[in-house]
RNA sequence: GGGGGCGUAGCUCAGUCGGUAGAGCACCGGAUUUUUAAUCCGUUGGUCCUGGGUUCGAGUCCCAGCGCCCCCA
């Protein structure tokens, strides 16, 4: 038992035991969804019916009680009589707002028109020592709302609406890549070689092999190596982990999408997030392409404009060259960004993103990146400076990332080599040998994609922080005393029984 | 990492100049046979986030810490 349970609770227990009725039984009468039972309701008045869930709002008038009554489907309004429950009445105080019911009695209306079950039977399904939130303002406090999404869930129609839609957008990303022909595939999540983008991993071991092992932060090298192994058209939608600060945008396990399609280059994938767009538009919001998003109108409606890298950058720093490193240097620490030890590649994204990237209402196509920030992408054949590389821009947010794969296996270990060389936090741990193994084997050219899942949901349901999409976003632990201090040995022991 | 804001009853929130801790909902008791944010009457309920400090006196002022939110890097 936890604190903070009603306290009037516990005796109702008692009480209902004292009486025979099991507050948590085995079994109860198998209920219909509300939304099926009102659909048909004009139809099927004066039926019996059975409808289960949880209680809330109850009213007392006289010898009537009125209550509603939440399933996953909506809610209905139960109505207690005393003439027809004659056993129940006078126990009825035992059964109250938040409990789990089920209710067995006759489909109606009410004098005014509200559908009604007037209850005939009424099974407790399991008994609620908690409280109800409030029933107008409901969860408020953010803090409370994360830790116990359970109650928000309930206690907030539009949290639940959210995450149906959410469901809706996976299962509609799948539906696009499928109708192409698109194999979902499940690669491994514990990677020896923390690669395939650059961010910080979490580390992790194995017992038994005694070996050092990373969270992925990206499936990007394993689908490819399915590219080479012939499978053409590969997509996979998953948890990737990057340890990193939270924020608004950021949740250090987040789902992504990522697909690989062999005889495909950028251009060809530019045309797939646009038919993507729409799908989801069509399939998701039902034909509407205007959604809001961080206080911006944005119409989703396909094509987007393309517009290049070096040329973004030129617009909006007064001409300055992407590669004048002397030129740029000055420009960052004019904004006021940090350029310590940082090589010169580094500090112009940075410049881009501060510069170029708040200006970007999209949805537009960046394009042609340069190759030194794009290790895993292949050289433009036009200019080698650049490489085939896109990223698509919406309300000044990064929503995807995508390239001509690089299938070059020589030229992929000496980004690899130059990587290790230039060694930040947010490198690969170590050259990644296999993957060039299997390069050496004949990658097929493709055109490869990168989607974050939570932020498409943040757009389409207009959500402004990534941690309204997530069910349970990371928060910091709360247990006073529960992280012992460092070389506490006594409280290390204790804190490793408890869990 | 920097700045700003918040933390008071189970929930939603007030709390003035530093002077006895408040309301609504929920809960408990009562009235009410068509209510629906029911209504009416009467109760109950507090680690004011934590720990220090100033003061005759701190929810309020000061310091430190914890947690959350927002903005910036």
């Amino acid at each position: 038992m936890t604190k903070d349970i009603a306290p009037d609770r516990l005796p109702k227990l008692d009480r209902l035991r004292e009486l025979g009725i099991d507050p948590y039984p085995a079994r109860v009468p198998s209920p219909e969804p509300v939304a099926s039972l009102l659909a048909g309701l004009d139809a099927r008045l004066g039926q019996r019916v059975v409808a289960g869930g949880r209680l809330t709002q109850l009213r007392d008038f006289g010898k009537l009680r009125f209550s509603h009554l939440l399933d996953r489907s909506g809610s209905i309004q139960i109505g207690f009589a005393r003439d027809r429950l004659p056993d129940f009445w006078p126990n009825r105080k035992l059964i109250e707002a938040n409990d789990q019911v089920v209710v067995v009695g006759e489909l109606a209306r009410t004098q005014k028109g509200e559908p009604t079950i007037w209850a005939e039977q009424v099974v407790l399904a399991a008994k609620a020592l908690r409280h109800p939130a409030e029933k107008w303002a409901g969860l408020q406090n953010v803090e409370q709302r994360y830790r116990m999404r359970y109650v928000d869930l309930y206690a907030n129609p539009d949290v639940r609406t959210v995450f149906e839609q959410r469901s809706r957008i996976v299962r509609e990303t799948r539906a696009y890549f499928d109708s192409l022909g698109y194999l979902e595939v499940e690669t491994p999540i514990l990677h020896p070689i923390s690669g395939g983008a650059a961010a910080r991993p979490f580390s992790t071991h194995h017992n038994a092999l005694d070996m050092p092992l990373f969270l992925r932060i990206a499936p990007e090298l394993y689908l490819k190596r399915l590219l080479v192994g012939g499978l053409e058209r590969v997509y996979e939608i998953g948890r990737v982990f990057r340890n990193e600060g939270v924020s608004t945008r950021h949740n250090p396990e987040f789902t992504m999408l990522e697909s690989y399609e062999a005889w495909a280059d950028y251009r060809t994938i530019m045309e797939r997030v646009e038919g993507l767009f729409a799908h989801l538009c069509e399939r998701v919001l039902g034909g509407r392409t205007k959604v809001t998003f961080r206080g911006l109108e944005v119409d989703l409606r396909p094509p987007f404009p393309r517009r290049r890298y070096l040329e973004l950058f030129a617009e909006h720093n007064g001409g300055l060259d992407w590669f004048d490193a002397d030129g740029v240097l000055a420009r960052a620490r004019q904004l006021g960004l940090s350029v310590d030890g940082l090589p010169a590649a580094k500090i112009a994204g940075d410049v881009f993103e501060a510069t170029v990237e708040p200006h970007l209402a999209g949805p537009v196509f960046v394009h042609d990146y340069p190759t030194a920030i794009s290790p895993l992408a292949k050289t433009s054949p036009e200019d080698p400076r650049v490489a085939e590389r896109f990223e698509i821009f919406i309300a000044s947010c990064e929503f995807g990332n995508a390239f001509s794969e690089l299938n070059d296996p020589l030229d992929q270990e000496q980004r690899f080599v130059e990587q290790l060389e230039h060694r930040d936090e947010e490198s690969p741990s170590a050259l990644d040998v296999d993957y060039v193994t299997a390069l050496e084997f004949g990658m097929p050219p493709a055109g490869g994609l990168g989607i974050g899942i939570d932020r498409l949901t943040m757009l389409l349901a207009g959500a402004d922080s990534i941690r309204d999409v997530l069910l349970f976003p990371l928060l910091r632990r709360l247990e006073p005393g529960a992280i012992p201090p460092p070389g506490d040995d006594a409280a290390a022991a204790a804190e490793e029984q408890a869990t």
